[in-house]
DNA sequence: AAATATTTTAATCAAATGATTAAATTTTTC
DNA sequence: GAAAAATTTAATCATTTGATTAAAATATTT
């Protein structure tokens, strides 16, 4: 009742709680298999009150998706436009990050891509993704290596489609890895450490072998 | 009324035509968000014949979604168990199938993979997933790589992570990527013709390089 | 502490959706 | 070609689910 006014009064917890149990029951379940009431329930309040601070689950589901694409993109941008690190270093950085976010947060990748599968536009538009990559710092290192010979792979978005698959593609698969490969969660974490290092190494020997 | 005693008399036409409907919309859209009135109007009949012939939505689904992994595993299993093909060869032919059929139905991998998720047991316990590729010709010929020293990443899970997530990924992530690197949907496509060549080039260097 | 503003809830509504039923139509059998 | 069986449909039901409302509870102000 007292919203529109007075938005900047709300105890700001309530309405913090709410947006983590949406984003915890989105992440998990998806947009079209999440109830409203289910949010409710993980938040420990009534649906009605979901409603007042967000409106509709609509309007609350967009707010989680922004703020989820913009830590990933985020989190990339910084490491590719660095101008003190290396191409080399970046791609370390890049996978670290990366792997360690998405260990503690595994349902992530899955979500985003999915998501976006379904509403591309709405998503996309409003972030400058495009920009905030081709532009980095990182590109311009990777024309310069392509350029002096270091790197026979010309093209920077198979550099890209490489580096994030390798990081992402084991979590996005990781019931059917651990099925085929009779991993534990211990063992799957494990090789996924693993990975930090090898990625990298990996990367390398790619890009110089095409 | 008359199905239970005589199912193999129906006609197989319109059983196929449901489910080639439901085949198309779960594949688009996901088991959640499908409703079952999409998948009539895209077969082209009732909505009660959906239910007679398959009694309910879930039902149907798992029809679909056991033959869908089935044509994935197979795919798999059968170009990893030729005796005749040496460990590169396996590799050429993998990526090479799996990007035509992907191609042609790019919704396959993230419908499959998401859907795993939200139900790992139910749809991997049913098929020999594991046994078809851990006990296959290809793993054999893998051991014996790293044996002679030809191969310096000894795991073989790593190995198919790497093979499977670069033909995977850019699909999974495609809008995404198309967004980012101003791609259309012939740039893309092309991207990935290319890639048929050069999967197995990175994969051979990598392996060698860790 | 009374008055006012803010926050929270129980109860309810309306639309969407999976499923059923009984009757109509078409096909097959004899 | 009449009877029986199989197929298809329109109409309807029951549940789920997103959203609203009006009132109760709590906090804040004066």
């Amino acid at each position: 009742m007292a919203k529109s006014k007075t938005a900047e009064k709300l105890d700001a917890s309530t309405e913090e709680k709410i947006k983590e149990a949406a984003r915890t029951v989105f992440h998990k379940k998806g947009f079209a298999a999440t109830r409203t009431r289910d949010i409710a329930e993980e938040a420990g309040i009534n649906l009605a009150l979901l409603n007042y601070y967000f409106r509709s689950k609509a309007r609350l589901f967009e707010i989680i998706m922004l703020e989820t694409i913009s830590v990933f993109v985020q989190a990339m941008a910084l490491a590719l436009n660095d101008e003190k690190t290396t191409l080399g270093e970046k791609v370390e950085r890049v996978v670290t990050s990366y792997i360690d976010l998405i260990e503690k947060e595994p349902d992530l990748p899955i979500f985003m891509l999915s998501e976006i599968r379904n509403n591309p536009d709405l998503l996309l538009v409003k972030l400058p993704i495009k920009q905030a990559i081709m532009g980095s710092v990182f590109f311009r290192q990777h024309h310069e290596a392509v350029t002096q010979g270091k790197i026979t792979e010309p093209s920077p978005i198979q550099f890209l489609m490489n580096l994030i698959g390798l990081i992402m593609f084991p979590f996005i698969a990781s019931p059917m890895l651990k099925r085929i490969g009779d991993l534990k969660e211990e063992d799957f974490n494990r090789l996924m450490q693993e990975r930090k290092r090898l990625i990298p190494v990996w990367i390398e020997a790619m890009m110089k072998a095409s």
